[in-house]
RNA sequence: GCCGCUAUCGUCUAGAGGCCUAGGACACAGCCCUCUCAAGGCUGGAACACGGGUUCGAAUCCCGUUAGCGGUACCA
């Protein structure tokens, strides 16, 4: 049996990070076994659904390079087959109409909550007779399809969790249909993952208390059930459910952040999945070829910040300059910084010590771009702190790098030179140049900052350095 | 309330009865390297929620308690 799986976004927000660790998850999953992987757009909820929402889903997928074999199929055109399966169910009555209006239902359900007791629907509807359903259609009430909730054990062994089980008692006769004929989600789903010959279902635990019904309606219909793995939450750092509050959660954030896609989706894959052993940092061929639905964690899991900027620039340092170019070209267009400049040994010279796009570009900026330097709190405080000597120094630099070649090597070889020769402390001459170039204390070492930096824009901003 | 799930350093995790005086990574502190900052190397502090079992032996199995999370809609 191929494998088969989906990933099914509702598009009523942005892709976030944990739907997009579920559709990583499921992608994983099929590029192991050699399945397919099918992309499924949940937009029965016609008020929330948007196609911007579904553009961006989209887009994030596209972004983080999981592919999908087959789809995008949009559920809100499957309404007649979903109607179908219902009416199927209510011939041959594993489903019966039900009559009770909203406000008899709300009536209960208050009551209920009143009393203390879980509110579950009592089947009263389940239990009219003919003449007495002929009397109601006949009056032209609306009504609804329900489940004949089976009593007895519903339970199924869950690929992360193991056994889950669930009495059918416990459950009520829930609505599968409503009365204006569309589908309630666990009927739609159902519906779709055997229309579409799904064999693994791969979704967030969220959704667990969903199996039991939807289990129900696999064995009223006659149908399978597939393997159900049952991944857990992403929380934000108070151990809360990942919301708005924490900060960025939509995978679009992190792109405008400066991370990198293969940074976020290694990221993603340790949320919650371990290879076992010590691997941290993956290629995605690695990451295929280790990947199980066994290696999921049980438990829900930290969104981390801080370590996914940690892996991002590892991947920064890994990467060739060229590939980083076209993203760091738009990020400097963000900053209104434009040059005819070959960015590429800029890039070189400082993507080892960014942790984000952004690191890099505000970087590159301060290089390309005279307008950019301001001097802060610790190039001021240097300034201070050398005095005369700091003007000194430079006019000392200024002069040594005259008549230099312009390569890092004969300029650090000059640099060292005139620092012994004049007594001075390299730091007390590189840091000058550093803050004249940079504005800042921090970079790149002094040379290649000097030779990135170009000879006659270097010695312009000493002079003027020197002269302030 | 009821139903379900979960429980190893602050965080991500390794661990599938003896290999564990619990390993790695991020973060933190210190040292080395060094013109600064990163990177890298070394060192350090830091965890098996609690209580009962089972067993010669439990982080690992069972039961309970506690806590957290999810669900409890004619939402998905």
């Amino acid at each position: 049996m191929t494998v088969r799986v989906r990933f099914a976004p509702s598009p009523t927000g942005y892709l976030h990070v944990g739907g997009a660790r579920t559709a990583l998850f499921n992608w994983l999953y099929a590029k192991k076994t050699g399945g397919t992987f099918i992309l499924r757009i949940e937009d029965t909820d016609k008020e929330r659904s948007t196609e911007t929402h579904t553009q961006v889903i989209l887009d994030g997928m596209k972004w983080l390079g999981i592919t999908y074999d087959e789809g995008p199929y949009y559920q809100g055109q499957y309404g007649r087959r979903h109607r179908a399966d219902a009416e199927a169910l209510l011939a041959q009555d594993r489903a019966y109409r039900c009559f009770c209006t909203r406000e008899e239902l709300d009536a209960q359900r208050a009551l209920a909550s009143k009393t203390g007791s879980a509110f579950r629907y009592d089947g009263r509807c389940g239990r009219r007779t003919q003449e007495d359903i002929a009397a109601q259609l006949a009056a032209g009430k609306e009504f609804s399809l329900r489940l004949r909730m089976p009593e007895g054990e519903i339970a199924w062994d869950d690929a992360v969790h193991g056994r889950i089980s669930f009495q059918g008692h416990d459950l009520d006769d829930f609505i599968i249909l409503r009365s204006d004929g569309t589908p309630i989600y666990n009927l739609a789903v159902v519906s779709d993952d055997i229309d579409m010959r799904v064999t693994h279902v791969i979704r967030g635990d969220d959704h667990i208390s969903n199996t039991p019904k939807q289990i129900a309606i696999y064995r009223a219909l006659g149908k399978p059930e597939p393997v159900f793995a049952h991944v857990p939450m992403i929380l934000g750092t108070d151990g809360k459910k990942l919301s708005k509050r924490h900060g960025a959660t939509a995978v679009g954030d992190y792109q405008h952040q400066g991370i990198l896609p293969l940074a976020m989706r290694n990221f993603l894959a340790l949320l919650g999945w371990s290879p076992g052993g010590d691997r941290e940092i993956m290629a995605e061929e690695e990451m295929i070829s280790l990947f199980s639905l066994e290696g999921i964690q049980k438990k829900a899991a930290v969104f981390d910040t801080t370590k996914l900027e940690w892996m991002n620039g590892q991947y920064l340092s890994a990467r060739p300059a060229a590939e980083l170019l076209g993203p760091v070209q738009l990020h400097l267009a963000e900053m209104g910084v434009r040059t005819s400049r070959d960015l590429i040994p800029v890039i070189d010279a400082v993507k080892a010590r960014s942790r984000t796009l952004v690191d890099i570009a505000s970087q590159v900026a301060v290089r390309v771009d005279r307008s950019k330097i301001v001097r802060d709190a610790k190039g001021e405080a240097l300034a201070q702190k050398l005095g005369a000597s700091f003007a000194t120094n430079l006019r000392t630099a200024q002069a040594a790098l005259e008549a230099v070649e312009w390569n890092p090597a004969a300029i650090e070889a000059a640099l060292k030179a005139v620092a012994a020769q004049t007594g001075t402390k390299l730091g007390d001459l590189m840091q000058p140049i550093r803050v004249a170039l940079t504005g800042g204390t921090v970079s790149e070492p002094v040379n290649e900052l000097l030779a990135v930096t170009g000879k006659e824009e270097s010695l312009a901003r000493i002079a003027a350095a020197a002269g302030a």
